[in-house]
Formats: structure tokens, C-alpha cells, sequence
DNA sequence: TGCCCACTCATCCCTCGGTATAGGCGCGAC
DNA sequence: GTCGCGCCTATACCGAGGGATGAGTGGGCA
């Protein structure tokens, strides 16, 4: 059966490396095992729904850090902490920094398999989200400036004679433009359209009120 | 100068909260001392931005149980926690459960005013957000049965027309509905009524595709 | 230079949206 | 019973939406 799902493990520790992985085998979850945060970002990554098991303590950067430069640099994948000799604030700055759970070491099975769980589902639904949305943004783009112009005060509830007198134009154009972008959105309805503006979240042209 | 936010300080230990509630006055902020989970619930809570100053040890109750105890029962409060005697599993539980810190005694006043800063703030951002919608529910509450039919097919991108077949009505009749929803409604436009039913979350009428 | 494309406008025509006016039916409150 | 209200329908009218066809301008690019 071909993976569904993975589970990347960054841990300096060969035989919790090991152990871990013969656990999310054991539940049908691909791994893929890492010595440290240098090797995981070098990896390529499938592109599944995934999560990181990460180990505070590693050589060169602390796990938190890691966790952190990962948000910056735009890496949006579920993080499973897990330390040794951890105490409260390590945690709370984990779980401030969106850790699914922080483990500390010796764990139970069935508290990381819950943790990887809960983090694989997560992974499943940002990506399901992030492809609709980059889908809509990639027929946006596609869209001339003066369709956008014409798209965002449509969405704001202006009519076209409105929209007409805001930029200038002749009614008659911007229903052009308003049909363009109807058609190159792909919406079937002002509702669909403006729903679409939404999800982008274009900012609202602010006219009149 | 009249209270613009509180904060409600939950402890048992009394020099404590004698502490927090002169560290608070400090930077100008409200204060509710209780001793016990019951005084709070007991307490008639003011209708401004507030947030909970909560002991993880506390009479009868566990911190963390009362914490959850307030989400199951509706009391959205941000609540920043505080401990003596902690752990990790303690602090991971209580930031899952959406505390916004965990403060291990001694702490620096620094660290919660920081956590009571942020706190304050979110509530602030709930309660407005939370009256908008009350305000749009209330509309919404006075729209007949009809009118929430016929709404919700004309959010969802139907012409009059198909949503008289859909109801079995006549189109006029459609449009009358359709008028008094936006009228009752307060919306402008279509565009506004369509984000008005996204912002209500209604249940997004299926039909067609 | 020639072509593509975005942008612009016009005229025609049909559909759709929206309001006003007016009437009928059923039900619950007073 | 009468009143109010939600609900349904009809006729008529007008303004807004939207497509088809045709056509002109200017900028970028091969």
C-alpha cells in the first residue's frame, strides 16, 4: 500500500529514531528519519499529509528555535514536541508557538500515536484549504487590473452605474469587465463572487458608507 | 477614571492576591479578588474586557477542571494560569484548553502583565466580534420562515425564478420575500446580504450542483 | 511593421430584480 | 368576531444586469 500519510522524526537519538519508527509503521504511517533540523530541511519532503516529531534538545539549535524558524520561513507543518529534560516555560513557548502536544520522555505509545494523529489530521485540512485557495488565487491573477477594480467594488455591492461613475468609465464597460471577471473566476453568481472575494480576502473597497 | 477592563484573580492565597491586584491597579486595570472558584461563579461580572488570573491549586477544584468547566458552560474568558507546584503534562493541558500563559511562581511582573495585556486584548476582540453577530442574529431571528428560505436560496446564488421552483412558489412571491429579508436585514445588496449569511454561518442551502 | 491584448464605448435586445397596488386565505390574540 | 400577521398571488412598470456585435485606441513584443 502506498503511503498516505508521513511522519518525520528529528531526533539525535538513533534508537528512539528506531523505536518511533517501527510505532507509526506499525499503524500504517510512513516516517522518514532525521539526525537533525539540518538534514530534515535539506530533505525533499513527499508532498502528503505530514507532521514533525521533534526533540528539544538537538545538536546545534534547540528544537524551539527550529519550530520557530520554521513559521517564519512559511513551513506550515504540524509540530509533536517531545524532550527529555524539558520544564514549563520550554512547553508553554512550544504550545504558545502552535505545538500540537509536548511529550516528555519516557511517553506511552498511545500518547504520541494520539498527538501524530491529532497533527495529521491538521496537516490534512491545511492542505485541503490551502489547495482550494490557491486555486482561486491563481484564477485572480489572472484577472487585468481594471477587472479587479471593477471586481472589488462589485463585491462591495456597488451597482454597475456606480462602479461606472467611481472609476470613470462608461456603464456599458464595466459590465464588460464585470462579465470578464464573472467568467474568468468561474463564478456563477454575484454570490459565488463574492464569497470568492472573501476566501482571498481582497481588501473591502470602502466606497460610500 | 471609570474601569475599562478587569482583571479577576482567582487564588487562594490572599497576600497573593493582595500582590496582583496592587500590581494591576499599577498600570490602571480593574480588579476582582476571589478566593475560590464559587466566588467567581458566584460574582456578578462586569460588562467589560476582562480576563482570568487563575491558580492551577485551588480549594476544592483543580485550576485546569475549572478551566474547562468555563468553556462547557459558555464563559468565553481568556484565562492566563499560574501555578507553584507544577509540571509539563500540567502546562501542555492547560494551554491546549486555549490558556494564553502559564506562569510558574515566582514570576516576574513583567511576564503577567504581558499575559494580562494580551489577554485583555483578545477579549476585547471576542466582545466586539460577539455583539456584531448578536446584532446580525437578531435580525436574522426576526426574518419569518420564508424569509429564511428564500434567503438562503438567494445566498447560495439562485435566480428568483429557480428558487420559486425550488419552494414551489410563484417568482413574485419570491421577490417579496427576498425584499422584506433584505429590508428586515439591513443589506444594501446582494453582496452584503451574502456575507451577512457567511458571517451567520447558515447552512449553506445544496441545490444544483 | 504587424499582431495581441487590455481598455474603451456604442446600440440592440432580452432577462432579471425590485417596488407598488391590490386581493385572498388561514391562524392566533384580544 | 375582528384585528394583525404571515403567507400567497397577480398585474404593471421601471431600472439593473448581461450578452452579442462592432469598433476604436494605445502599449508591448516578435
Amino acid at each position: 500500500m502506498a503511503e498516505t500519510a508521513v511522519v518525520h522524526i528529528v531526533d539525535d537519538d538513533s534508537s528512539l529514531r528506531l523505536a518511533l519508527d517501527s510505532l507509526f509503521r506499525s499503524v500504517q504511517l510512513g516516517t522518514r528519519l532525521y539526525g537533525s533540523a539540518q538534514d530534515f530541511l535539506a530533505a525533499k519532503r513527499p508532498d502528503l499529509p505530514s507532521c514533525l516529531v521533534l526533540d528539544i534538545r538537538l545538536p546545534g539549535i534547540s528544537g524551539l528555535d527550529f519550530q520557530q524558524q520554521l513559521q517564519q520561513a512559511g513551513v506550515h507543518i504540524p509540530v509533536v514536541l517531545m524532550t527529555g529534560h524539558g520544564d514549563i516555560p520550554m512547553s508553554v513557548r512550544g504550545m504558545k508557538a502552535g505545538a500540537i502536544d509536548f511529550l516528555t520522555k519516557p511517553f506511552r505509545d498511545q500518547d504520541m500515536l494520539d498527538a501524530v494523529g491529532t497533527a495529521i489530521e491538521r496537516d490534512r485540512e491545511r492542505r485541503s484549504a490551502d489547495g482550494d485557495l490557491a486555486r482561486l488565487r491563481e484564477l485572480y491573477e489572472a484577472l487585468s487590473p481594471r477587472e479587479r477594480e471593477v471586481m472589488a467594488l462589485v463585491v462591495a455591492g456597488r451597482m454597475n452605474k456606480q462602479v461606472a461613475g467611481d472609476l470613470n468609465l462608461a456603464e456599458i464597460t464595466v459590465k464588460i469587465h464585470r462579465g470578464a471577471a464573472m467568467r474568468k473566476m468561474g463564478a456563477r453568481s454575484l454570490a459565488e463572487l463574492v464569497r470568492m472575494a472573501e476566501a482571498l480576502q481582497l481588501p473591502r473597497a470602502a466606497v460610500g458608507r
